[in-house]
DNA sequence: CCGGACTTGCTAATTTTTTAGCACGTGCTA
DNA sequence: TAGCACGTGCTAAAAAATTAGCAAGTCCGG
């Protein structure tokens, strides 16, 4: 049986946002980056919450708390990803991948769009 | 000055992301696929309540309410589209679309394949 | 025309989130 | 060594989210 996800609080939901955009910060870190920040107390209590959760941990750092994410980054952005697929695009990837690429072509430059043609390609000769 | 996005409460957006989902939806509907939904009345303040702060609007049909999101479809796939890329590929677009073809190469037929690679090749054109 | 099966609107109570503040510990330095 | 500056843990009050229930309206069939 897997574990279920319920779902994060709104404060929860910005703070691991910000873990996961930084990879690694102090209550500090996260205070500094949030919109509308409460209190120093108050963050720290929140990365508490979430240690207990099981979302985040904690390493000593000189005399500090650094906190990361339990989940690897690669398997948050995976999750990130299907979710927003199911959600938006109603699970077309085509379709994700179009608005991706188009709604930000004027940032890509050429070498970048070279390499996602060619990430496209080796999927398509690995699944014929 | 643009309006604040005040983010969402933890039901707010679960309800929200169902809209999103399908488009159109019942308090009914709405209901029926919440996770661990609570009763019906509940889910209709939550709709009455996203209608108030303008995330929703409703209309008649037959003798019940339909709600709808009102930023058009378009606009909150950019948006979200955006926020996910910036939280989770530190705004990297190419990483981004890699992880998505890579994560789900099997799923993709290669009809779909060569039109995202149409897609990328028509934004280089464009671009150049 | 009456009752049942549906609506919606609204309100008030409960539960959860969110917050700040206190108590304590450690290291540094005057 | 006394005092300050910084860290943590914990707790209890305040604020917000979440919930259920009631009153009232409409439509339809008997």
């Amino acid at each position: 049986m897997t574990k279920k996800p319920d779902p994060l609080t709104r404060r929860e939901r910005e703070i691991m946002d910000i873990l996961h955009r930084r990879g690694r910060a102090t209550a500090h870190d996260v205070l500094a980056e949030l919109a509308d920040p409460p209190s120093y107390s108050a963050v720290r209590t929140f990365l508490r919450l979430l240690e207990e959760g099981g979302h985040v941990r904690h390493e000593l750092e000189g005399k500090s708390y650094v906190y990361t994410p339990t989940v690897a980054r690669r398997d948050a952005q995976r999750s990130a990803i299907n979710h927003l697929v199911e959600t938006f695009f109603d699970g077309s990837v085509e379709e994700a991948v179009a608005t991706l690429v188009e709604s930000s072509k004027t940032k890509l430059s050429q070498g970048e769009l070279d390499r996602i043609a060619a990430l496209v390609a080796k999927a398509k000769k690995e699944g014929k």
